[in-house]
RNA sequence: GCGCCCUUAGCUCAGUUGGAUAGAGCAACGGCUUUCUAAGCCGUGGGUCGAGGGUUCGAAUCCUUCAGGGCGUGCCA
């Protein structure tokens, strides 16, 4: 509709600048607004004032011209020209009411456009540590970017869902350590757990497991595990003691038992984290892990080639890139004195991995604390001749927890944190991964949980689901009475549906579309979770208002036809957010 | 110190990319059901859009200064 308006528009410019009112040179930028107020009809367009300047002329006369030379069309009913220069539509109900059969006919692809067709995306999210379970800090990037994905896909793009498994380096060094030892407590020995170590009740039963599978193989002497090692904290250093640690196990065990142990923590963690999110709704088509990248010799790869373009250098024993040359504020270090290769360097080898898989854009969705990170990730690309822009990192604030008044602490190390699972279970998935996505990325977040579980049939999920529900039930209700609902009796009588309540909720519905389009563009899901609390509740004060079950067969399949295309909407748009849309309540 | 993000009703948040009188939910108050699900509907009250300055026909939105809050600033991952 709004197209049509802008070219109705366009064409009276065109008239006019035919005629010669116009200066040929004018350049219009046709945009049609959704009103406001009803007063001021259905679509408004300001183009007037835009012009205004480059016309030298009253925003209002350019209007009233505009207005004269505009072509007649069926869906306009009345133009209007209002305050200092809007042009205002009245939209006829016929046109209005043609939206109802587009829905029906088009069902769970109404919505959907192609403006992605042909571009391939790759979303990588969440890509926690495998070190212990998902809590519910990792929720919101969970929730955010399956739901930009689905967005991607709506809007026509090939989209891939990647999760990166950081499995190589100290931290899954330290995991390994930590089911290392759980198991030698089991098999019998007297060992002081590190303070630094994974301290979780998980990690307990990777070890039992462990030990059921390998027997005590794997065990050796607590005094001989313990000897000549550092001092934990807090007399001594925590940090040393756990390495000692790594080096101990890597040594008594040999590189395969070493390995055995590692892979125990490693599997089972990734299982858990991947069974976690299949459970809240969120599913990849990748899952890459970091060591494979060690293994194909990407790293070196990636510092050979950073540095054929001449952008590495070398001091004090450690290998630079040079950083700087691209906006970065200090060069960054990829291998160590020590011959390591750092982290960066995975991530730089990593991401021109995902450029040379073919991808056309890549989106990175990232906790905030990561964004002094962006810079130097973008410098390499650029460094490596691959335009920064495609890479779009979309940064997503902390949700701070409380309970009740106190402030809940996150920190898989120490093992005190909420499971997204125990979210899960207390708050439930539709109601989490909602709430989640109702706020934009980029806003920081309160999360009671109290009042998550306490509110929760006060949850705005509840009331679309509901309108979804109530729906579902007029189909039953319908069937009973032995009244069908007839989809093509209805469609034939959608001029009987003139009632506020109905062509408000048909406006409504109208909008789909383009809110899903622009959610798309701009990655932002909390636009269709708005979008559907307001579509609901157009249904609901309808469903109120106005009764379906009626015995005229006509007003009533009418009706049905407009109840059935919101409960379309609703359900391809709680779809997106990875929402159920249940048939009853 | 420097960099990024944020600040809108008592609380939690939207605000269609610069448009008309700034909106929801929760909380408070008053109504609605012998009839399709009351997890609903209708109504009332509630605002210096953090503060000042600027840009223009027009600013919550853009620029600037300041205040407050969050995060970052490793040869850690």
């Amino acid at each position: 509709m709004k197209q049509h308006i802008a070219n109705l528009i366009q064409q009276a410019i065109d008239t006019l600048k035919a005629s010669g009112d116009f200066d040929t040179e004018l350049v219009a930028n046709i945009q049609i607004d959704n009103t406001r107020d009803k007063q001021h009809g259905d679509l408004a367009c300001n183009v007037a004032l835009t012009l205004a300047k480059a016309a030298r002329r009253n925003p209002r006369d350019i209007a009233q011209l505009i207005c004269a030379h505009l072509p007649a069309s069926d869906a306009v009913t009345k133009t209007e020209i209002a305050g200092p220069g809007f042009i205002n539509f009245f939209i006829s109900q016929d046109a209005t009411q043609a939206i109802i059969g587009k829905v029906l006919e088009q069902a769970e692809k109404f919505g959907r456009n192609n403006s992605g067709a042909g571009h391939k995306v790759q979303v990588e999210f969440v890509s926690a540590n495998p070190t212990g379970p998902l809590h519910v800090g990792h929720g919101r990037g969970a929730a955010y970017g399956a739901s930009v994905s689905n967005l991607l896909a709506a809007a026509g793009y090939d989209v891939q869902r990647e999760y990166y498994v950081n499995d190589a380096g100290r931290q899954m060094n330290i995991l390994a350590a930590s089911v290392w030892l759980r198991y030698l407590q089991q098999a019998g020995e007297t060992i002081v757990f590190p303070s630094n170590g994974y301290q979780g009740d998980y990690v307990n039963d990777i070890a039992q497991q462990l030990h059921t599978q390998a027997g005590d193989r794997l065990k050796h002497a607590a005094t001989t595990v313990m000897a000549g090692l550092h001092t934990d904290a807090p007399e001594g250093d925590k940090e040393k003691h756990i390495d000692d640690l790594i080096e101990r196990a890597q040594s008594l065990l040999g590189d395969q038992d070493y390995r055995l142990v590692f892979d125990a923590g490693l599997d089972s963690i990734r299982d858990d984290i991947k069974h976690d999110l299949h459970g809240f709704g969120v599913d990849y088509e990748n899952w890459f892990s970091e060591r494979s990248l060690d293994q194909d010799d990407q790293i070196n790869r990636a510092i050979a080639k950073l540095q054929q373009q001449g952008h590495v250098y070398e001091d004090k024993g450690a290998l630079w890139f040079r950083s700087t040359a691209f906006g970065d504020d200090k060069d960054r270090v990829v291998k160590r004195d020590n011959g390591q290769t750092t982290y960066f360097a995975s991530d730089i080898a990593y991401h021109l991995n995902k450029f040379e898989r073919g991808m056309d854009t890549v989106i990175n969705v990232w906790g905030a604390d990561h964004h002094g990170y962006i810079t130097r990730v973008k410098a390499a690309l650029e460094a490596l001749g691959i335009d920064p822009a495609r890479l779009v990192v979309k940064l997503v604030q902390f949700a701070i927890l409380y309970r009740g008044e106190e402030r809940v602490q996150m920190s898989t190390r120490s093992g005190s944190f909420v499971t997204l699972r125990e979210l899960r279970e207390e708050v439930g998935k539709d109601a989490s991964r909602f709430f989640y996505v109702t706020r934009k990325a980029e806003q920081h977040m309160d999360f009671d949980l109290e009042l998550a579980k306490s509110e929760s049939k006060d949850n705005p999920v509840y009331y679309i689901q509901y309108a979804h529900a109530r729906i579902c039930t007029l189909i039953r209700k319908l069937a009973e009475k032995d009244m069908a609902w007839d989809a093509d009796i209805g469609l034939a009588q959608l001029d009987k549906l003139s009632q506020a309540a109905e062509i408000d909720l048909m406006q409504q519905i109208e909008l789909y579309p383009e809110v899903i389009a622009n959610a798309a563009k701009n990655h932002e899901p909390h636009q269709v979770a708005h979008y559907l609390k307001d579509l609901a509740a157009n249904f609901h004060t309808y469903y109120n208002a106005h009764r379906m079950v009626i015995e005229d067969m006509q007003l009533r399949n009418a009706r049905m036809c407009l109840c059935m295309a919101a409960r379309q909407v609703m359900a391809n748009g709680l779809e997106l957010l990875g929402v159920d849309a249940p048939e009853q309540m």
